[in-house]
DNA sequence: TTGCTCCTCACGTCACGTGAGGTGGC
DNA sequence: TTGCTCCTCACGTCACGTGAGGTGGC
């Protein structure tokens, strides 16, 4: 076993004698030893853990205790976080299994999204984002996004008919675009905050965030960009 | 960056441009790409992974639905192990938390026992001794225990008493701890191979199992080497 | 002129896995 | 004499992190 090699090269455990041609021989202690190097490796402790923790049960008998709980809360830890990549995976692949979804281009433009939104969202603001989604329950967030595709509709048509940034249309249609869009953001200045971060992010992305939305990329850019000015006129 | 810098230098995320002056200037395609990357790596997949599955999506559709199905069986297995960790840690900080239970020096050697365990049995017969386990219930666990812990002290007090090996009552005893042990393995010839791991375990290693038990560790051994005796006597 | 960003080496990480080439014990 | 085990280098793994030392752009 090669581990034996390298548990002697870091000094971990080192067999008491050596055979006159050099071979090991392990000792009974060396065995217990080695016996407990590998459960508590099996238990996903690091060498280093299991050299600090073989040392100091001797006279600290809760080290053990402590090493173990602090495993436990890494492993609860690791545990929460394959539970979020596995659902992540499970909604794309609901995605992907629909017939009448997204086509495969839309799938990764929808992973784009994902990497986006890492981008210019902290992880705390993340965080809060997703607490006022879950407030709204997926009927609030489905209705938002049926009222949102009525704007998009008419902001459409708005630029189409030629009327201008400063028109009071206008203006009111991004009034009722940004109420709408504040249901997703959180209460006071972290509100503001997260919503400053989401014009930056359509800003710059409108084409890859567009991407994944059943509008042609470039329009979604141009109603973008015109809402921008109204805001501006506003 | 420095990712980008590893990107670059494996070739899955080559700038196309590059300034006078050597520095990387990422076009729109470039950043679209580096998103794909960054999302597909957030769902735990590997550089070469994300670089094959890049360079396939465009002629095949299915092979990023196929590459998240992979990692989905992926994750539900390291879910599963961890899960059998959080068990294994959160039993043995249990015993560590009862001021009545093991000391740390015998918790050190119920580490000890399990190590043991896994060099002797492999992970097959393990999962059987397990289903056996399961099949005998708590209940039935606890029960054979307290059977098998007046066969010991039987078996001590015959040492005790000087009974000889090929006495008829070493004999019946031996006969009786066998079928005790019977329970716990499996049917047929994979509970004879179990059964011959278990003895070969205990005659190797007395000291670390014994020192996990109520009793004193060198007793336990003599009871062991008496019973072996008994075996080959009957 | 002065920070600041960006650049290129190049070593370190963690616990071994995997040869290559050589020797002792039955 | 012949396998077999055991030995010692020593490189590779995976995705960067972390300096060290140097240069361009404002």
């Amino acid at each position: 076993m090669r581990a034996l090699y390298h548990y002697d090269e870091i000094g971990l455990l080192v067999a008491s004698e050596r055979t006159p041609s050099g071979h090991r021989r392990y000792t009974e202690r060396d065995l217990r030893r080695l016996y407990r190097v590998r459960a508590l490796r099996g238990l996903g402790l690091s060498l280093e853990e299991v050299a600090d923790v073989l040392a100091d049960s001797a006279d600290d008998p809760e080290s053990l205790r402590a090493l173990l709980a602090e495993q436990l809360r890494r492993l609860d830890e690791h545990a929460e976080r394959i539970g979020v990549l596995r659902r992540r995976i499970g909604d794309l692949l609901r995605q992907a299994g629909d017939p009448y979804g997204p086509d495969p281009e839309r799938l990764m433009t929808t992973l784009e999204v994902m990497s986006v939104f890492e981008t210019y969202f902290t992880e705390e603001q993340r965080g809060r984002l997703a607490e006022r989604r879950e407030a709204l329950g997926p009927e609030g967030v489905e209705a938002a996004r049926r009222e949102w595709a009525g704007l998009v509709e008419e902001g459409l048509r708005h630029l189409a008919d030629g009327i201008p940034a400063d028109d009071p249309r206008a203006r009111d249609l991004v009034r009722r675009w940004d109420a709408l869009a504040g249901r997703f953001h959180p209460e006071g200045p972290a509100g503001a905050e997260t919503a400053a971060a989401a014009r930056r992010m359509w800003r710059d992305n409108s084409a890859e965030i567009g991407g994944s939305l059943p509008w042609p990329a470039e329009r979604m850019a141009g109603l973008v960009a015109y809402l921008e000015q109204a805001r501006q006129a506003g």
